[in-house]
DNA sequence: AAACTGCCGATTGTCAACAGTCTGCAATCG
DNA sequence: CGATTGCAGACTGTTGACAATCGGCAGTTT
């Protein structure tokens, strides 16, 4: 077997890759969580597998897998619906975040290489910058990434599975309007705080550290949702 | 709309209310996690179809939930595999189900009813009786349930469900022929202090030691597969 | 004898059509 | 006039058929 030519995958290794199930599912994914299907909507397949140029067994295939990963639910005979994220559920996801976040400070404190560790670094500091410049849309994708690289660095692939399937709940019901209540400079020093416990290999201040920012990210929710 | 007549739901509720997928979808989990279908087996989509009287379309809907739950794996043109687990897959799900144990020890403590409370140490009495026969399989069925129960109890429908993703992977697993080490009675001393520590209300002794009672049990794991 | 090429059966991927069910509206009846 | 019934349209649930692909085997070539 030859090597890949090149790192960016080119559309005859998608296609072979990839089926047709699973690039829907990817799509409708995006669809949902970028709110251009906004939640508790129903979803009509016939439309979505015109959209796609496809028939609508495919659809189908990967609406059944959102449903499992619980981005949409179905009704028999009536359809699938975005899902419908309440405060009470949002709260019950951030109290298994938090216990995941606790894990993920500890691990990363203890795996991550000297290249990671700098990543982290600048990540931080281009969200001050963003934070200086009053830039809420491009600190909500920095902060987004820099959680994503962190369970990345955790170093266990069923952890990245699991965190992912909950923040992607919590981004649902985000979009319900509710941004975090304003407070993401102070976010930020809560981030500064958690790399130098990182870079300094102290496993359970990281590991409290972030657990911590979990539960004020929380609480903004909370403030957020009573306004 | 009438109250249902019955608490045990009949065939009619379970035809309108369940979509033939999702059916398809348990029964073909019971067929995996009762090992009738090998770990790493290839799966036949016409076998399964002819098997439960349906068309492909289906099954393959089924399977594809089944994917995104990670009890399958499939690889394009040439079908879906019942998923094996390695050891050190089991280890990444022991690391999470450490976390979530000491979360779940935690709201029991704090949530559970007093009837809850008679029920766990009814299970954990029924436990020792299993033990004290040497009843190994009888023992299992009551652990399940008594880890299953606990995660009920803790009040978290979200946590309920992703406890419950990660115990069928490491049931996987188990299915490769190593059961624990063999200190199934150790393992009850350790259920009857998790209880006590409950029933006590002490919470964060529930969680220290639920988490403890799942890194013993990963530690058996380990035992066994060294064997 | 080893390696390559081209076919064959089996199985998956996709589609389009049919059947069943629900929702809303209009007509009917008390 | 309000409630109920029947109908029409739209949509989902399911199926069977067709197309594409894969793995293995036989035949050929060097």
């Amino acid at each position: 077997m030859a090597a890949p030519l090149s790192h960016a995958p080119t559309a005859l290794q998608l296609v072979q890759s990839n089926s047709l199930p699973s690039l829907v599912q990817i799509e409708i994914e995006r669809l949902i969580l970028r709110g251009e299907l906004a939640a508790g909507r129903r979803i009509n397949e016939s439309e979505l597998a015109a959209r796609f140029r496809t028939s609508r067994g495919p659809v189908r295939e990967a609406l059944r897998a959102l449903e499992e990963s619980r981005l949409v639910r179905s009704e028999k005979n009536r359809g699938v619906f975005v899902r419908e994220i309440s405060i009470a559920e949002a709260d019950e996801i951030y109290d298994i975040r938090e216990a995941l976040d606790e894990l993920i400070g500890r691990r990363v404190a203890e795996r991550a290489t000297q290249d990671q560790l700098h990543e982290l670094t600048a990540l931080v500091e281009q969200m001050e910058e963003a934070t200086g410049s009053g830039n809420v849309s491009r600190y909500h994708a920095l902060n987004l990434k820099f959680h994503d690289l962190l369970v990345d660095f955790a170093g266990n692939a069923r952890l990245t599975e699991s965190y992912r399937l909950l923040t992607k709940g919590l981004l649902l019901f985000r979009l319900r309007g509710l941004q975090d209540g304003g407070g993401f400079a102070v976010s930020n020093t809560e981030h500064k705080a958690v790399v130098a416990a990182i870079v300094a290999r102290d496993r359970a201040r990281a590991g409290r550290l972030l657990r911590q920012h979990a539960a004020q990210s929380r609480a903004r929710m909370h403030k957020a949702a009573a306004a």
